[in-house]
DNA sequence: ACCTACTACTTGTTATAACAAGTCAAATTC
DNA sequence: GAATTTGACTTGTTATAACAAGTAGTAGGT
C-alpha cells in the first residue's frame, strides 16, 4: 500500500504493484482484477488514477478490459511462425501446432498500386495493375492476422477463387508458380483504427508486421504484408554459419 | 470539424483527424502539434478529451510528447538488423548503415539463472552458474536496445573486460568460439517500467524482442534477448527454397 | 557582460461529478 | 415454463477544476 518511490506518479505505483501481483501468480491468466470501485476503495484514490493504472497494464499487454465485465489478466500463449530455408508455409506451421486456421476475404480487386509497390513488383508503366487482396486470418476462430498482398495481374485473375479461400503461397505452388526466394522485413507497429477493428484489439495495440516479396525465377510475383497481433504471434528463425 | 462517425468517441475522431493531417503532410516529422489549449479551443471540448486524443496518437507511435514543450510528430526512419546465413553480426550491419554504435555496460555478474535458462544452456545441476550481462546499446548516442545475455561461466570469466565494451558475438569469434548456429525468436512486447527507463520511452512503448541461443559445435554457449525500440529498429531476413 | 528571478507558456497528475453503455442475474409477466 | 423487464453491477466517455513541474524568454540586478 505504501508508495515505493516518491518520484513515481501514483498511477505507476499502483500498476507496478498489480504487475508484481500478476508475476507472483496472485492473479492468474484469465482471472478478473478487482473492479475500479474496489481498487478506489483499496488505494483511496480517485477513479481517474485507477483507470490510468489499469491503462498502464493494458498498454503493457498484461491485462485487457471488457466493458460491463471487468479487467482480466491476459493469456500469454503465442503462436509461432517458422521462417526457414527451405521454405515452409504458415499453413503447415499452424497445423503442426494444432491450430485451426480459417480465412475471411475482405477485398479482392485489381488496383493501380503506389509507385513503391509498382517498383518492387516491376510493373510496366503502361499496364501498372496488380490484384490487391486483403484477408483476415482467424486462428481457432479468433482474428489474428490481416494479410494484404499485391499479386501480378495474370496470377490474380487466374486464381481469384482459390486465393479468396486459401493462403497465398500454397495456392501459387499448386499452380506451378514455384517460389524460389522470399525477402522479408519484420517490424513492429501499433494498431490504427482500421486494423484495431479487424483484429479486435484496442487502438495502439502492438502488432507484428511481416513485409515480404516473393520471387519466382528471380521475378517478383507477390508483395505484401502480414500484420499479426503482437500478443499472440511470433517469428522463429534459424541461422547457420555455413 | 464535423464528426465523421457517430459511433466513435470524440477522442477517436480527433486523433483520427490529426492522424490524417500527419499522413497528408500538414504536419511533418519534427513539427509541433497545436498545444492542448489551442486544440481545446479548436474542437470546443474538454482538456481530458484532447489529452486522450493525443494519447491515442502517442500509442500509435505517431507523436511523442515532452513536458513543458509540446507534442511532436515522430521521425519514422528505422535501423535494419539483417539476419542472414552465413551469419553477419549487428555491429557490421550498423556500420554499413552509417550508424555509430556505443555500448554502456549495466550489469555483469555470475548468477544462477532460472531453470528454463539452465536447461537451454545445458548447465549441470551441480554447478548451475552463468554470467548475466545487461548492456545498453546506443545508436548515434541514443539508447536503442537493451541486451540481456547469459554466457557459459568459463567464457564469461575469461572475457569479462572485452564483453563489457563490445558486442557479444564478435568477441567470441575473436577468441575462437566459432558460432555455428543461432536459433532465434522475434516477438513483440511493451515496455515495462525498467525497460522504459533504460530506453527512454513511455511505459507500454512497443519493443522488438530478439531471443536467441547461439551454438558452437552443437553446444549452447550464449542465450539471451536483445530488446529494441520497435519504432527505430526492424529485422530483415532472406529465405530460399533450396 | 553575466547571472538571477520572474513570468508566461507548455504538459503531467489528480480530484469530483455525471451520464452512457455493456453484462448478468433475479424478479416479473405472459 | 419461457420470455421479458428490471436493477445492480461493470467499464467507457466527457466536463470542470486545481495544482505540479518542465521550458524558455525577458526583465532586472549585480
Amino acid at each position: 500500500m505504501a508508495r515505493t518511490q516518491k518520484q513515481n506518479p501514483l498511477h505507476v505505483d499502483i500498476s507496478e504493484q498489480i504487475h508484481q501481483q500478476i508475476i507472483d501468480g496472485d492473479y492468474l491468466p484469465g482471472d478478473k482484477l478487482p473492479s475500479e470501485r474496489e481498487l478506489i476503495e483499496q488505494w483511496q484514490v480517485s477513479r481517474i488514477t485507477i483507470r490510468r493504472a489499469i491503462a498502464n497494464l493494458v498498454q503493457q499487454g498484461l491485462v485487457s478490459t471488457h466493458q460491463g465485465k471487468g479487467a482480466f489478466v491476459t493469456h500469454q500463449r503465442k503462436v509461432i511462425y517458422t521462417l526457414s530455408s527451405p521454405l515452409t508455409f504458415l499453413q503447415d506451421d499452424l497445423v503442426r501446432q494444432g491450430i485451426e486456421l480459417s480465412i475471411r476475404n475482405i477485398t479482392f480487386e485489381p488496383v493501380t498500386p503506389s509507385s513503391q509497390v509498382r517498383k518492387i513488383l516491376q510493373l510496366p508503366d503502361n499496364k501498372p495493375t496488380a490484384y490487391l487482396q486483403k484477408k483476415l486470418l482467424l486462428a481457432d476462430s479468433e482474428p489474428g492476422c490481416v494479410d494484404i498482398t499485391y499479386t501480378l495481374p495474370e496470377i490474380g485473375q487466374q486464381l481469384e477463387s482459390e486465393l479468396k479461400q486459401n493462403m497465398t503461397f500454397p495456392v501459387l505452388e499448386r499452380h506451378n508458380w514455384k517460389i524460389d526466394r522470399v525477402n522479408a522485413v519484420i517490424e513492429c507497429t501499433n494498431a490504427n483504427l482500421e486494423l484495431s477493428q479487424y483484429l479486435d484489439v484496442p487502438l495502439g495495440h502492438p502488432l507484428l508486421v511481416y513485409r515480404h516479396t516473393a520471387y519466382a525465377k528471380e521475378r517478383p510475383i507477390v508483395h505484401g504484408e502480414s500484420i499479426s497481433r503482437g500478443d499472440r504471434f511470433c517469428y522463429s528463425v534459424d541461422l547457420h554459419s555455413s
